[in-house]
RNA sequence: GCCACCGUAGCUUAGCUGGCUAAAGCGAUGGUUUCGUAAACCAUAGACCGCGGGUUCAAAUCCCGCCGGUGGCUCCA
């Protein structure tokens, strides 16, 4: 609602003539006067229906508001059509105009003007300062609309689950859960598994610590929150982002290899598009939305959006099938609620490595889904975290799927290599009517799922994705959505808790040598054997190198290189540079050895394998270097 | 989003039953030291005590609101 206050000597009007939308008045509101007024003009706009109530009460504030400054007791309200381009409807607008006048009454003298009839009016306004106001009375969206949540989520509220789990072998066993009471398996030797299920299906103990990765992740200077952003949506410094970097690089690499095409996708996407429309409402999770200067649209959670609409264009036939999409999401975004988010574990701007595959019928998909595993397996191992030894398998299913396709259910457990949580849906709330997750479990008892992949039974017909079959008809695909490593942030996080368990255990904590920010710490004794450090350190080329080149002592230097977990710190002093052979401090064997250069050389080349390399993310002298964090 | 707790120099913390110029260590800067495998020495700078409002003669300290964070609920990659 737009209105434009003026302080009146007086404001005169007479009626003559009703337009279509007029309001029936009685003959006594045909004409009206009143002097030392308020004069009230007001428009009623589209976005005020369904809000009556509130326009009113911010309208009477604001009305008041003036009044108060202006010292005056009379209000002429008067309905003014063109102060807005976009009105309301009529009857919307004579509600509003009643209920002002209504309260207003209660402390004023009030005269309203009638709605919807050409009036001819004289008005004289004071012309100090105060004396002419308008203001806009926007009831903001949100206040008396509800938060939209899918109907996935809505849903998952009332779904009941039925728990097990598989051996190796295919055995199941159903568990009972009561409150911390796992019952039905004898996880004796597991003690993850059991922390698993407890945290997916029973309750968990109160009162837990801080996860370790939050202090590492800032001591480290690898991310840190950035309070100029909305929560969940962090900042990433040299250290950090070239670690990520490596990860992104990494596990692209192994995509593209398995046959996966990478491609790009927009952001964001039109809300009111209608394949995306009905696919948010079978998704679980919140978005961010935002107005375009055209559309309303959402920010993408997961890479889906993108490829279904390029898939839906493709044209495919059964012998391209399976077809692989793959892209590396930075960022996908979910508005998750505020007390959900944790460091890198829980985000709500995530960068996530997704990739589709279009398959012809289910056998096609239980056989592609087996080589994504593997694909998966070979990306986590790779990276440097062990599997299965060190995450947690789950498959979902409906109670459907399960019976009928248990075999597939069996293959899974046995390819992942131990025992796997089973958790049985009543009923089909998602697109996917099978899911498997890799879990890792915190020190604390905590799970979070890296690895996910499912079969999507909806989303090829929603999207009208077809391809031609051999009998000539067109048909829609089964969709897998794999994410081979989990967000890349979530991967950080698993690698930072795993150092802290390190620790925990009284070992070293220790980044994987190929993600090591600075991998070979060269330490001078003195200024002297600085000339000859920098000879060496050209020497080295397949290794993230830096020099320690600052006015510490030695001792100093070894300590700040320790807290830096640098796994190679090369100590030269007057020997070395006599004798050609280095002091080498090897933190992964806590030990110190004497060696050649080439065989350093050799060392590192080694445990650099084929992963894949980046230069120092910061100067190499230290002396240059600027502080991040503290 | 809900419940509980937290927010003091770049970092880690002291002060917080209201009362002098808010204290210290690390780090930074200047100088001395040129050093042999996890902390050399001296000096200097550095604080809208998260933000806004309130109570009071007086607020880092008490109260309210907001912002940021942690843990739990819920949920996920």
């Amino acid at each position: 609602m737009k209105i434009l206050l003026i302080h009146s000597d007086y404001l005169k009007y007479e009626v003559t003539k009703e337009t279509p939308v007029a309001e029936d008045i009685e003959e006594e509101m045909k004409k009206g006067e009143m002097e030392e007024c308020l004069s009230v003009f007001t428009a009623v706009e589209e976005k005020d229906e369904g809000k009556v109530d509130k326009v009113i009460s911010e309208g009477v504030e604001e009305i008041l508001d003036t009044v108060e400054k202006l010292d005056v007791d009379k209000i002429m309200l008067y309905p003014y059509a063109h102060l807005s381009s976009s009105l309301s409807d009529p009857d919307t607008a004579v509600e509003i105009l009643k209920g002002l006048a209504e309260e207003l009454r209660e402390d004023f003298k009030v005269h309203r003007s009638p709605f919807g009839w050409y009036k001819s009016f004289k008005l004289s306004c004071k012309g100090h300062p105060l004396s002419e106001l308008s203001k806009e009375i926007v009831v903001e969206e949100g206040e008396e609309e509800e938060e939209m949540v899918s109907k996935a989520l809505e849903a998952e509220e009332t779904m009941e689950s039925t728990w097990g789990i598989m051996d190796v072998d295919g055995t199941f066993h159903e568990l009972k859960v009561d409150g911390k009471e796992v019952q039905g398996y004898d996880f004796n030797e597991n003690q993850d598994l059991k922390d698993f299920v407890r945290y997916e299906a029973g309750e968990k103990e109160s009162g837990s610590a801080e996860s370790s990765h939050i202090d590492l992740m800032r001591n480290h200077e690898l991310v840190d929150y950035e309070e100029g952003s909305d929560p969940g949506n962090l900042r990433f410094y040299p250290k950090g982002r070239m670690m990520k970097g490596l990860l992104e690089d990494y596990v692209s690499e192994k995509t593209r290899r398995y046959g996966a095409m990478e491609i790009e996708s927009p952001i964001m996407y039109d809300i009111d598009h209608p394949a995306l429309k009905k696919h948010l409402d079978r998704f679980p999770a919140r978005q961010y939305r935002m107005e375009t200067p055209d559309k309303n649209v959402f920010l993408r959670f997961a890479a889906c959006f993108g490829q279904f609409m390029m898939a839906r264009d493709m044209t495919l036939s059964y012998r391209s099938l399976p077809v692989r999409l793959y892209e590396l999401t930075r960022y996908s975004f979910r508005a998750e609620q505020r007390g959900e988010l944790t460091g890198l574990r829980r985000l709500r701007a995530f960068t996530m490595p997704d990739s589709h595959a279009l398959c012809k019928d289910l056998d096609q998909a239980k056989d592609e889904m087996m080589t994504r595993m593997d694909l998966a397996k070979s990306v986590v191992n790779g990276i440097g975290i062990t599997v299965p030894d060190e995450l947690e398998l789950v498959i979902r299913a409906t109670q459907d799927y399960f019976e009928e396709n248990r075999d597939q259910i069996e293959k899974l457990v046995k390819n992942y290599g131990k025992p796997a949580l089973i958790e049985i849906w009543d009923d089909q709330f998602f697109y996917f009517i099978l899911k498997y997750e890799f879990n890792f479990i915190d020190p604390l008892g905590r799970a979070s799922a890296l690895v996910t992949d499912q079969v999507d039974v909806e989303q090829g017909e929603r999207y009208d994705i077809n391809y031609v079959d051999e009998d000539g008809e067109e048909k829609n695909p089964y969709i897998l959505h794999l994410s081979p490593s989990g967000a890349i942030e979530r991967v950080m996080f698993t690698l930072l808790e795993q150092a802290a368990m390190q620790e925990e255990r009284g070992e070293k904590p220790t980044f994987p040598y190929w993600l090591a920010p600075t991998q070979v710490r060269f330490v001078p004794i003195s200024d002297d054997q600085l000339d000859h450090v920098k000879k060496l350190e050209k020497e080295i080329e397949t290794a993230r190198v830096d020099i320690d080149d600052t006015d510490r002592t030695v001792s100093r230097k070894i300590r700040a290189a320790e807290k830096e977990w640098i796994p190679f710190i090369v100590v030269v002093g007057q020997d070395e540079v006599e004798s050609g052979d280095l002091s080498v401090r090897i933190r992964e064997k806590e030990e110190q050895v004497e060696m050649p250069l080439e065989e350093l050389k050799k060392v590192l080349k080694e445990k650099q394998g084929d992963m894949p390399y980046r230069e120092v993310p910061l100067p190499k002298y230290l002396s240059k270097r600027a502080t991040f964090v503290g």
